[in-house]
DNA sequence: TTGATTTTTTGACAATTATCAAAGGAAATT
DNA sequence: AATTTCCTTTGATAATTGTCAAAAAATCAA
């Protein structure tokens, strides 16, 4: 649970009290690659801390498989827009290797906001880092060519490229694997 | 002031107390078309409720135009990367047609939040509103083709088509204007 | 209204990326 | 070690979208 703590510390400074009550929420979960955290057309509950491990959030469009995000450790994962409104998504999240997550219930974190002024504020700034990943990883799609994506990925998270298949890396930048191979073949 | 506040109460009940300080915090501008709110590699200082009129958020990528985003009525507009993290930033945001604002400062906003719970309560929400509204727009863009990108935009935003320009239209969409042109003939 | 400016459309051609199909490699399981 | 499964690469071809250039249409201002 150190790991979690110092990462929420890089947000907001909690005070003992409410350490101490959101750590009596977390959970730890010990799980196998492979895991399904969330299913198709599922209301996602929790909120996930990776302390070690990979996920990987995809859907499927037209039958094809699209990984939406991966995380990896000392990050957050959950199905956001079910998360957030509270509705069935069509998104899965899978684990990509064995992992070791800390879980928090959706209503566990709403009480623990409406408590804890301290604790609304660090959510209120992992809401708002999470705006600005999605705003960064947004411009990357919308003007740069497939090479450049790779590019980006390459520098931002390195070792996606040795512990992600190709196949993922591909529709997570946007693109076929067929694609992805021949890009990586010129450098 | 009244439109703002029946927005604010979509995503929070306020306090007549926090609904006091908050209004007082509240910057009411009158601005022309064309009228630049927040300048290119500039922190952006302030957000802004869009009482009437529109403005375009857009950065240039190559010499060439590219428009982030849109908002019109009843929503807020700020250059999000840059007002989270208070860096500079290329994005430039402009007002497409005559509009009547209320900004709020950056400096006030964190201090109303530490100040007033409920206030803290009502950004975060607002934040991760924009985040869900992010994530979709991101799911648009991964893998739909121009076609489908531009019937999604006439469904969620039809008034954008007559009230701004199809070059705007087009790189917000992350198409070329030669190429909506030509979808629109198809139709 | 008229000229100037901006916006939109159209055409010809090029570049990028996707699709379909199949073959090679790598990794895991028996 | 052999077999099955999964992952990656390669080839041929097609579809989509971009680029450059110019004309047509709409809008704005004097």
């Amino acid at each position: 649970m150190d790991k979690f703590f110092l990462t929420v510390s890089q947000f907001t400074d909690l005070s003992a009290d409410s350490k101490q009550e959101l750590s009596s929420c977390l959970e730890e979960l010990t799980l196998p690659k492979g895991h399904i955290l969330v299913k198709q057309d599922a209301v996602c509950n929790f909120l996930y801390f990776i302390d070690r491990g990979l996920t990987r959030t995809y859907y499927l469009k037209d039958g094809k498989d699209v990984t939406d995000w991966i995380s990896d450790e000392n990050s957050f994962a959950c199905s956001i827009i079910s998360f957030i409104t509270r509705k069935p998504d069509r998104r899965i999240i899978e684990l990509l290797e064995p992992s070791v997550l800390f879980s928090v219930h959706y209503n566990d974190l709403e009480s623990l906001c409406s408590k804890h002024h301290d604790i609304e504020n660090f959510f209120r700034n992992l809401v708002s880092f999470g705006l600005v990943q999605l705003q960064q990883k947004f411009d990357d799609l919308h003007f740069a060519s497939a090479l450049q994506r790779y590019q980006t990925l390459m520098t931002t998270h390195p070792t996606f490229i040795q512990r992600v298949p190709l196949g993922m890396i591909a529709s997570y930048l946007g693109i076929t694997q067929e694609t992805l191979s021949r890009i990586r073949s010129q450098i």
